[in-house]
DNA sequence: ACAAAAGTGTTAGGCCTACACCCATGA
DNA sequence: TCATGGGTGTAGGCCTAACACTTTTGT
């Protein structure tokens, strides 16, 4: 179905409905980030805001959202399944080459969840506008600024600007959503590069929730999960001291959670 | 505003958007279930469906799906603030008697949150229709039937019927919700009469989790919360043994939530 | 008196938390 | 050699889960 600026009447008004994307990315320097883009049209005109778009009547929000993500961050994605709000919460993208011999890079799964709808009467100067929101977690490092027209940039959380639209409001249903999953799921993992250290992660997870772990207690605790391997390369950021790298086993994860598995912070 | 069928143009196709409640009650018998209208017309007529309807362009979703319930179940209900999926995730609606005189129920609050949008192309037959599913737990005892002209009834969660549209798939995800969410929320006396005992609770829980508990254990966990005052007065469906009779403390709750708590089984 | 349901306490194991020292590296 | 940051183990308290008998009531 091909989107055609035309005349479309009905018999009772109807809202026009997008999709926003809060995309989480995350490094040691910057801590939580997210990804935002100028806006070049009004209304709200060079404010910033998510990413975002109009949902097409032959797309789900759920392809409508990953359409925009896909166009934001550059990465090529197909569906695994198409899942809305169903209990199926967790949803990963695999990242499509656009040739299978250019695939070369190790992950290229990202974490992405609906978040909920947002409607009130006055979010959009344009009219009735409701938004279907989402977030998603990518590895900032493969997500180096957009490579279209837009101008698109990562913000530290704790130095986002002010936001068009509702924007704001959906930022911190995002945060608290992701502050709820990672109680939960080993999402975490998203956000890092394939081949990380007990440190790093550590740090992740103190930035997502806002508290200090102790260093030997968190360490413990993630390793007796049995979600960890041991990797023996070296990190390419190495410290004063070396510290040991590990990889996330999806499989055993995947194990795990089938028989009844609760990850707690 | 008005709903005015009539002549609306749009230069953009637009889907209509409807919302959706899932409507849990529970009692000893029939244990958690849901309320369901029987569709008086095509598309799906005669088949049972979950409450609904369209939205108005003067309204938020939480507001639409709030006057569907109101409806359904006979409730008049007043809105404490409006969230949409904010990080508030708790909504709580209470009852606005007609007098103030005529209010004598001794609780008229309802747990009610938003599930998200379920936005399958081909959900609908009547073209494309997008909706924000809601749920929301009431006391059974105060929700006889539906007072319309329409046909509305209870089933018990393992026996409800063939549903029209997706609403099978809404349900399943409402309870995957209502599930994660009795782990941090006390919203389950939402679903018991404001008096009630130990093992009716327990049986509730039992019943929403789908797991046995330890009659001890149980009692211990929820007594230490500090939340349950003990009440002298009986319950009408008294067993062989008569229990002892609890309430509620949202007040302690409210201060305990407040530094933080959490409500784990 | 018997059946059905409710009340009650203890123990063992696991998990969480707090805490201090040593070692490797780079400056 | 000094500063930085990483690795490591233990002990106490709390929570959890498992477990049986007695009491009350209605039939």
């Amino acid at each position: 179905m091909v989107v055609k600026k035309g005349t479309y009447t009905y018999e009772y008004p109807r809202p026009s409905v997008t999709t926003d994307c809060v995309i989480f990315g995350y490094d040691v320097k910057a801590g939580l980030s997210i990804l935002l883009v100028k806006r070049g049209i009004e209304p709200f005109k060079d404010r910033w805001a998510l990413p975002g778009g109009f949902l097409q009547m032959d797309e789900t929000s759920d392809e409508c959202a990953m359409r925009e993500l896909q166009e934001e961050t550059g990465l090529s994605i197909y569906t695994a399944e198409t899942t809305d709000a169903d209990n199926v919460d967790e949803y990963r993208l695999e990242a499509k080459g656009i040739s299978d011999a250019k695939v070369v890079t190790s992950r290229r799964s990202a974490f992405f969840e609906q978040i909920g709808c947002f409607s009130d009467v006055e979010r959009d100067p344009r009219g009735r506008v409701i938004s279907i929101a989402y977030y998603a977690l990518v590895e900032k490092g493969k997500v180096e600024g957009g490579d279209d027209a837009r101008l698109a940039s990562w913000f530290p959380i704790d130095s986002v600007p002010s936001l068009a639209f509702d924007h704001e409001k959906i930022l911190r249903a995002a945060l608290s959503r992701l502050k709820e999953r990672i109680h939960f799921k080993p999402i975490g993992f998203d956000l890092l590069p394939e081949v990380f250290t007990l440190p790093q992660l550590q740090a992740l997870y103190e930035s997502i929730l806002e508290v200090h772990f102790d260093r030997r207690n968190f360490g413990a605790k993630m390793l007796k999960l049995g979600i960890l391997d041991e990797v023996g390369e070296r990190p390419k950021n190495a410290g004063p001291r070396i510290p040991v790298n590990y990889r996330f086993n999806k499989e055993k994860y995947e194990e795990m959670k089938a028989k009844g598995f609760r990850l707690e912070f």
